[in-house]
DNA sequence: GCTGCATGATGAA
DNA sequence: TCATCCTGCAGCA
């Protein structure tokens, strides 16, 4: 679930839920129960999302989430609901609605150094409005793959394994050539892509990023299940725009896909 | 019931 | 580059 989109939807959502409101706080799991008996009953002053990084704030006390690979915030309603289930880490709430996390790399209180260290290690995050410079001039710098770069997060905030393949096609930037090769217009094409797209999921709640005509219909909306994409975990398959067998390798220790078509 | 896999990141080697 | 951490679920027997 979690590239950058996810974070930012999640964020505004909660922010809407418990935003200036009393909540309360605990561990089921347990893991987290030190923090969560600091923050019982504090009132949740806001929350920031960055790359793929949550801050929640109560206050002076701020908690740090990061989903990882399969962390999930889930959100239920109504004081009948099913209790919690015991591997969950973290439970923030409010009359009636509850925001439950489970399975996050990261979920603990974070002091302002702490945090300053993290956001330094961050590049810009296109769906925060960042500017683009930074990431601009990083692709000149490395000796690395587009492909490679694309999903370090010290190099673009919040891109993941779906976008960057699905990203780069969109571009028709092939992700073996070297980041140090691309022309000025296609690192700026790159950037506007990630940060269009990431807008789209986190409007959507889910990436779609294959456009209605290369499915054979109309909408957006009529877009089949399983039809979202173009090419992650396509390997094989024909491209939607020109036929080519997608092609994967590994990239950066994951797999990625291209139309070596589309992506000459 | 078991296995394997997943939209992530880190620390050791 | 590898091992490790975190959980849920699809696909199998």
């Amino acid at each position: 679930m979690p590239e950058g989109h996810t974070i930012h939807r999640m964020a505004r959502r909660q922010r809407r839920d418990l935003a200036g409101r009393a909540t309360t706080s605990s561990s089921p799991q347990g893991r987290f129960a030190a923090g969560a008996a600091r923050i019982d009953g504090a009132v949740l002053t806001d929350i920031d999302a960055i790359g793929k990084h949550l801050f929640h704030r109560f206050g002076d006390e701020t908690v740090h989430v990061h989903l990882g690979l399969f962390g999930r915030f889930r959100r239920v309603l109504g004081d009948d609901a099913a209790p919690p289930s015991e591997n969950t880490r973290w439970v923030l709430a409010v009359d009636g609605i509850e925001w439950r996390l489970s399975g996050p790399t990261a979920c603990e209180l974070m002091d302002p150094a702490a945090e300053e260290a993290l956001r330094a290690r961050l590049g810009p995050d296109p769906l925060a409005g960042d500017d683009a410079s930074p990431f601009l001039d990083a692709l000149g710098r490395t000796r690395r793959s587009i492909g490679d770069v694309l999903l370090d997060q010290s190099v673009i905030a919040g891109v993941g394994n779906v976008y960057r393949a699905e990203v780069l096609f969109l571009a028709g930037i092939d992700p073996r050539r070297p980041a140090t090769e691309l022309a000025a217009d296609e690192s700026r094409a790159i950037w506007e892509i990630a940060g269009s797209q990431l807008a789209a999921g986190e409007r959507a709640g889910r990436i779609v990023t294959v456009e209605p005509a290369d499915v054979g219909v109309g909408r957006r909306a009529d877009i089949p299940r399983g039809e979202r994409l173009y090419v992650y975990k396509r390997d094989g398959r024909p491209c939607r725009r020109c036929g080519t067998g997608i092609a994967s390798a590994e990239s950066a220790g994951r797999s990625i896909w291209w139309c070596p078509g589309c992506q000459a």
